[in-house]
DNA sequence: TGGTTTTCTGAACAGTGTGTACAATAACTA
DNA sequence: TAGTTATTGTACACACTGTTCAGAAAACCA
């Protein structure tokens, strides 16, 4: 059913180069501190050609991640209240897909998620996380009265920051654990809390006081 | 032991102005959609006066920081383990001070946390929360023989992050519950997870598998 | 292959913001 | 009040942006 697109093969170049370009840039300076002049000298591309395919850097790079995001099949499988109970902690990890990604492009995120990213960047990403937590993980699990002790937006929202927050952590140091380990202290810091990572044993209250 | 300061009333009213007319342009236009001269303008101040008070805008945002923080007394007391083990949950929470800052702050906040905030505001802002959250909360209640299930940095850098979460979810949701609330639920969904807060019975396994 | 279409290019331009210099003026301190 | 210090306006060189345009180059297609 895919259309068969001709793009011509000037156009496809002209966007492959400026993209590389941009990314390699972004690793060596951050994004803030890249002119579009600095762009397109990477890229041997006349500056002039830049303003035919986008509008500014920001959509250079909105379209490039769009571009590096179809590498990254959304192959989260949700998980169901039901079978969780019924079988217990079986390890159906939270997005391990997530952290390979990013392992994959290391220099990459480690320049986007510091200091030199871009604000828009972390936008998105964040967007992304939660959409995907809320559909995966939060949805599925939630009471079929829909009476959790948090807001589901809340868990989700928090869920999408401590993702974002340990992926900061993990680039900062270099990758200690390979992204199957991170993705595991990821579900079940999430699923049971720091309480059971720090092995404090307390009851929990039956409702928020 | 203060030493008197004597500063110039000139030079306290220049930054005071230009600190006022930064604040007041972050919310209303976002962190990068402001020039040097619109703040000077803003401020009715010379922009080469600008130059001799600070480097450039960033420059300005952290001085400005500082000084917006000196209102935020840190007043985290430590839980300690024993404590908490003999006496359970009791509602000492996790820093009720930093959503009632935001709450106080909220315009502000939610500029800076948006897509046009800045990547080095979001920076320091997590970088204080995990240091607070290392030493406020992880150290104290690390098991003696510092044998957590998880590492103390992940831990610390998740709770930094699932706390910049929720508070954007906060913002962009107009503050819908009291920052006490906020901290409460913060603390719970650290504390016991999200198999507590969806009133999922799971039982942890002992280890991570 | 050759003719046609499309893209790329370099040069030029006005506009905006940056960072610095300097001498005149205004405001503060003691 | 006299002396010090901060602020001001003007001016300048520089960098980057965004757009226009006509010619060169490349790709397409019959």
């Amino acid at each position: 059913m895919a259309v068969e697109e001709k793009v011509d093969r000037r156009i496809q170049r002209t966007r492959q180069l400026l993209r590389d370009a941009l990314m390699a840039l972004i690793i060596e300076r951050g994004y803030e501190n890249i002119s579009i002049q600095d762009i397109t000298d990477k890229a041997n591309v006349s500056r002039t050609t830049f303003y035919l395919h986008y509008r500014d850097k920001e959509e250079l790079l909105l379209t490039s991640l769009i571009e590096m995001y179809n590498e990254l099949v959304a192959r989260l499988q949700p998980l169901s209240r039901e079978e969780l109970e019924r079988e217990g902690i079986t390890p159906r990890l939270l997005a391990p897909d997530d952290f390979e990604h990013v392992a994959a492009h290391a220099d990459f995120y480690r320049a986007m998620f510091s200091s030199k990213g871009s604000a828009v960047f972390v936008e998105r990403v964040l967007q992304y996380l939660e959409a995907q937590l809320q559909e995966g993980f939060v949805k599925p699990l939630e009471p079929s009265d829909g009476n959790s002790r948090v807001p589901s937006g809340f868990i989700a929202s928090f869920m999408a920051g401590a993702e974002i927050g340990v992926m900061r952590w993990w680039l900062e140091n270099d990758l200690p654990y390979s992204p199957q380990e991170m993705a595991k202290m990821m579900f079940y810091l999430c699923t049971f809390g720091s309480m059971w990572a720090l092995r404090l044993n307390l009851t929990p209250p039956d409702e928020i006081t």
